[in-house]
DNA sequence: GCCATTTATCGAACCGTTTCGATATGAATT
DNA sequence: AATTCATATCGAAACGGTTCGATAAATGGC
């Protein structure tokens, strides 16, 4: 590999008025430009992205964490932000945390020891105290997903509480009233705002919530699959389900099948989130997708934007929250 | 942040003593260990890796470039991947192709630049002039899933012949003789080993391979919506239909859905790879599955094989192919 | 008690950049 | 012609480690 000492060597320039040439052409004569221009082709020179780094005190890489990569959700997020960080000659670092807070403080303090620029994190804890090692970062960082009580940083994310509205508010509509809700992992910040809009709109309806019809849990397919087992085989089992992710509305829609249970016919079935392959799963759910590309440039924006900048403190904090989108499936229908 | 200087200052020794210490501690006296490890525990230290990096000429980074992040055949493989090379200290790097051997090339050189230890690729080049960006890296390098003519390195991937073989079989033991077969990307190395197995297998069981039913075309949902369109349109329509990957089925099942043409009852249909969700699309499809796990830990562990080596010549070449296995969903009958 | 060998530690060079203060050159001002 | 100023270039010092040859001290054999 060539070195911009090779370059200096051939222009016969010194090493610093290539690196002076490279960074900021119009400081440097016509003459010497073109000779440290044709040096550099001519070696096939292309700085050292290591030792720079080192020189800056940070790299080119961007950190991504999440609690589940392999959440189609997410996938499409990488796939955006991948391709917008390298249009800024950017490269992405992920991983997955798998939930665990204990994860994630190892993989932000590997991170912050490799000098990301930046970082992009959907946190996992439930807790301030969960929180110091995020406190701790001091780089430019957004929050995406999930916000953390005390961490002052950006955030990008969908209006949860929204997102429940809309298909709760599309459940009654329909004529229902026994609404039974799945909810996400207990006391995480999507999971709150969701269940408040359910609840909110099931109230502003004058429809009163019957806490049995109510289960709190976790993102977990496995926990959709029970919480419907359960809900289902009750007596007095609810006219419709509204689950708070897609791998629970998914998990749910399996033990609708399992139980033979038919979706819509004998109950309505709506999700968060868009579901892969919705196409082709039948019924096709009624979801409130989240505009992925939008929430990905986002929140690249908002880094590359803190990134670039001299003074951290000099912007001020910022939260983006995007509404989501009904999309009406064919897993909710009119009652009786 | 602590550097080597403040913990050899503290610990009153030299700096290549403190990291003579970190790096082969059986190396100085018991005294100096004591007082090393004292005094990097007191402010902290931990070695900056990029200092590392520029030293050695390597990052403590391993690439992985496939060519859609979203199929869940990666998403899963990236997974695993992560965890292991979490495990041995190492951050993965991710970077989406497209499937465009122009962005390859790029990718290629924006990873080679940033000194990454090892590389795991699945190629997305058609031919051997699709490779020379290939063939000029000079590290550790695991291909992936598809190989590469003329390039020589290690190998990890399934059985793409056994795959369709096994599906073909099944078909024909069900009493199915006009099979139709959607092919992936023409000429890629999976495509042709698929397309293989499945022409082998006829001709094995004596039945002639209608030239009008096997259609050549695009690992992607549309060509395989497309291409069971057309099939199925046909006066004379297959009576099966083998699709060459997951989000081929996913579309051929989507064709036959809008078109109201039963699957199984009227048409079969079997397809290569895991599909997301399998549990709950409808019907269950008939699936020659690739060990995912298998074959991410055999690929993480080759690469880092590598990688610890200091002579790679005295690495054989090795390929590791593993067996699909079969699962029998609802999506395939016995004909009549 | 002397020389050879091993063991523990150190200094300095180096990895490939960036950056800052210094210097040389020529143009403009007086 | 002397002084000031802007411009172009350079040398050297970082950044934070690793590594190698040198040195000093301890050990052992005779």
């Amino acid at each position: 590999m060539a070195t911009i000492r090779d370059v200096a060597r051939l222009a016969g320039v010194s090493i610093s008025t290539v690196s002076l040439t490279l960074s900021a052409p119009e400081r440097v004569s016509d003459e010497t430009r073109r000779k440290v221009a044709d040096a550099a082709a001519q070696v096939g020179y292309s700085a050292n992205p290591i030792a720079q780094s080192l020189k800056r005190g940070r790299s080119r890489l961007i950190g991504m964490v999440v609690s589940d990569i392999t959440n189609p959700f997410f996938g499409n997020l990488l796939l955006e932000i991948e391709s917008c960080a390298m249009a800024d000659n950017y490269l992405v670092v992920v991983s997955d945390t798998a939930g665990s807070p204990a994860n994630e403080a190892m993989i932000l303090n590997h991170l912050s020891g490799q000098r990301v620029a930046g970082m992009i994190l959907s946190p996992c804890g439930l807790y301030a105290d969960d929180a110091a090692h995020i406190k701790r970062l001091s780089m430019p960082l957004v929050l995406f997903d999930h916000k953390v009580d005390g961490v002052q940083s950006d955030y990008v994310g969908t209006d949860n509480v929204l997102a429940s509205a809309m298909l709760t508010e599309h459940l009654i509509r329909l004529g229902h009233s026994r609404i039974a809700y799945i909810g996400g992992t207990t006391g995480l910040y999507t999971a709150v705002g969701r269940l408040r809009g359910y609840v909110q709109t099931m109230q502003a309806s004058g429809l009163t919530v019957d806490p049995s019809l109510v289960v709190d849990g976790r993102y977990s397919g496995q926990f959709g699959y029970e919480a419907a087992m359960r809900l289902m085989t009750r007596p007095d089992r609810p006219t419709a389900v509204l689950a708070a992710s897609n791998v629970m509305a998914l998990g749910a829609l399996q033990a609708l099948n399992d139980l033979s249970i038919a979706c819509p016919d004998e109950v309505s079935l709506a999700g968060i989130d868009d579901v892969p392959w919705s196409a082709v799963i039948r019924p096709r759910i009624t979801m409130a997708i989240q505009p992925v590309e939008e929430l990905a440039r986002s929140a690249i924006t908002m880094l590359m934007r803190r990134i670039g900048a001299t003074d951290q403190a000099a912007i001020p904090q910022m939260d983006v929250i995007l509404a989501p989108r009904l999309k009406i499936g064919e897993s909710t229908r009119r009652l009786g």
